[in-house]
RNA sequence: GCGCCAGUAGCUCAGCCGGAUAGAGCAACUGCCUUCUAAGCAGUAGGCCAGGGGUUCGAGUCCCUUCUGGCGCGCCA
């Protein structure tokens, strides 16, 4: 069982296909399996709490005008025995169903039973699920694409945590391959400079930029003096890599960590050298999936669909990214036994995934289990116009600059709220003025209310206690209702961020259930109340205070006690 | 040129498998604290859902097309 909310969707669902069945014996209606239908909550909850389309998606197929059917459906729904109290046709054939107020009792005293729990589900059966995110290159500080991936991927893997399936998080370290020689000879020519002058080697064009480079020198210098002046390049950037590469992935751990994402593993893209590559390529050359052309190997990719095919080995002898990447890929499926790989990728890799979604098919394996997030990248805004980092300095905004200006829990909130999809500005005025316009704090506040009227009637003696079902029927007006409704889909909301991919629907729903409360502090009082009221708001209270502290837990975002 | 994503209120965005009067936040204006936190609530105003065709009982949602914006199409990663 998911939730009782979700029991009694599927109990509606029952009695419509039964009533179909019935009104089908009676002759009344074809004697046909009926449309699919949905039961949903209406838009407007005072028609219902829950609705259901059944009539309207058969009229068609039924020759029978929508209101019609639905008349001779309710009159063969059988309500006996179940949670719902009644049911009404209204509008274009919608029917509308009420609950019965023990209904509202026992949502309640689920979450109080469940406490920290609520909202987990076995819906993921235990399913094997990797998500790998940021995995930025260990060459330097982490931009702000990477906060957003970062908040994504973190909040996914909660998601799916969550909703019942057993989660890897991974960081995969790109430390091998063209961008670490870039990364050497970047730092060969700062060393060079730093000894011998500006004018001792001209710093390449396209290599790194940063003054995180330099630094880097600064303190090799610091230790090694001119020692690898006089010997070979190779030998120079081999030692300039062995000691930056290591403090740039520990920064990166170091960041992350501060940012509240651990991963369950590092994955270094050296330890596919050469054996797990070349054992990839095998698998190709000996699939037919491989062939030499003008001294490199070629994958081919036009089997799968795709315009061109793509190279796997340079003709200078060195895979491409791409060989390794199926490499890792074939890892995760076949040596690690993942069912389900979520990446989360900027959609300026979008080119990408279909040719390695592809490349898993060609090895033997399935595309199908790979799924890449594409999210669109961060713009940066500043008093309106896109700013854009100094090329000449090479100064951008990194992580940590975030970190330092934004309180934590905004910068997650706020990277999430936008689906993956949609590009994302980001107003850095708006950020360092640590606005309380963010939406976070709306969450956060309904949360510390709740904290602060538990705390004020315990100081007159009055703790929560268990309340009977039946006596929630007390809890009549439409704003405890409504919360209590909404209460109760947490679990489902979960599994459909798990589901669809998208960590922004945790971040609505636990605004709308602040909404919802703070409509409900409004128009009830819950102190000074006589006990079969102020007891069930009591309850009432508790539940939403659980159900906002395990979404931000979900988030790992902070539920202040007092603000 | 081809491909992917997007275009909904002044701004930032929701809108689930096609359904009931198109929603929220910010900004603007008006109310509500002698009683549990006003970081809140209620209300007013603001819309040719980019344009045009089509499918349907019904389209912001599906199909076609045009326009606009972002990104991608390396023996880069």
């Amino acid at each position: 069982m998911i939730s009782i909310f979700a029991d009694a969707q599927s109990s509606i669902a029952q009695i419509i296909k039964n009533a179909f069945a019935a009104a089908a014996a009676a002759g009344e209606l074809p004697d046909a399996a009926p449309a699919d239908f949905v039961v949903e909550v209406p838009a407007d909850t005072a028609k219902g709490d829950f609705a259901t389309n059944a009539a309207m998606v058969n009229a068609k197929a039924m020759r029978l005008a929508p209101v019609k059917i639905a008349q001779l459906l309710s009159a063969h729904f059988v309500l006996e025995g179940t949670e719902v109290e009644r049911c009404e046709i209204a509008g274009p054939g919608f029917i509308n169903f009420f609950m019965q107020p023990s209904w509202f009792g026992r949502i309640v005293g689920e979450v109080a039973e469940k406490g920290d729990r609520y909202g987990r589900s076995d819906y993921g059966k235990g399913k094997k699920v990797m998500v790998e995110y940021v995995s930025a290159n260990p060459t330097g500080p982490m931009h702000m694409g990477n906060a957003r991936g970062g908040a994504i991927g973190d909040v996914l893997a909660e998601a799916m945590d969550w909703s019942g399936h057993d989660t890897t998080r991974e960081f995969y370290v790109n430390d091998a391959g063209n961008q670490i020689e870039k990364f050497g000879i970047s730092l060969e020519a700062r060393y060079i400079q730093q000894l011998q002058g500006e004018d001792a080697i001209e710093f390449p064009e396209d290599a790194y930029h940063g003054a995180d480079i330099i630094e880097h020198a600064k303190a090799f210098i610091e230790i090694y003096g001119d020692k690898y002046l006089s010997c070979d390049s190779r030998t120079r950037k081999d030692a300039l890599i062995g000691y930056a590469l290591p403090k740039n992935i520990d920064n990166l751990k170091r960041d992350l960590g501060r940012y509240r994402i651990d991963y369950d593993m590092w994955f270094k893209e050296s330890t596919l050298y050469p054996d797990a590559v070349e054992a990839v390529l095998k698998v190709l050359r000996d699939r037919g999936m491989a062939y030499e052309q003008e001294g490199a190997l070629w994958y081919k990719a036009t089997d799968f669909g795709a315009e061109k095919d793509e190279v796997l080995v340079r003709a200078n002898g060195f895979p491409t990214y791409f060989a390794a990447d199926i490499a890792y890929h074939y890892n995760k499926f076949a040596v690690r036994g993942f069912d389900k790989v979520i990446n989360v990728w900027g959609a300026d890799h979008h080119g990408h995934v279909a040719r390695l979604k592809g490349a898993m098919d060609a090895v033997g394996l399935s595309g199908d289990k790979l799924d890449i997030v594409l999210m669109q990248l961060v713009r940066l805004m500043k008093d309106g116009e896109p700013y854009r980092m100094s090329k000449r300095s090479g100064k951008s905004i990194t992580l940590t600059d975030l970190l330092d200006e934004v309180p934590l829990d905004a910068a997650r909130f706020f990277f999430i709220m936008r689906e993956p999809g949609s590009p994302l500005d980001f107003d850095l005025d708006l950020a360092v003025e640590e606005s309380s316009k963010n939406p976070v704090f709306y969450v956060q506040y309904a949360h510390a209310r709740i904290c602060s009227l538990l705390k004020n009637l315990a100081a007159e003696g009055i703790s929560p206690r268990p309340v009977a079902t039946a006596d929630f029927a007390a809890l009549t007006t439409p704003e405890e209702r409504e919360l209590i409704r909404r209460l109760g889909q947490l679990p489902q909301e979960i599994i459909a961020a798990a589901k669809g991919y998208d960590p922004a629907k945790i971040s609505g729903y636990v605004s709308d259930v602040a909404t919802l409360f703070h409509k409900f502090y409004t128009a009830c009082r819950v102190k000074g109340e006589p006990d079969e009221l102020l007891y069930p708001r009591l309850a009432l209270c508790e539940a939403t205070k659980t159900v906002i502290r395990n979404c931000l837990a979900l988030l790992k975002i902070t539920a202040p006690e007092v603000m």
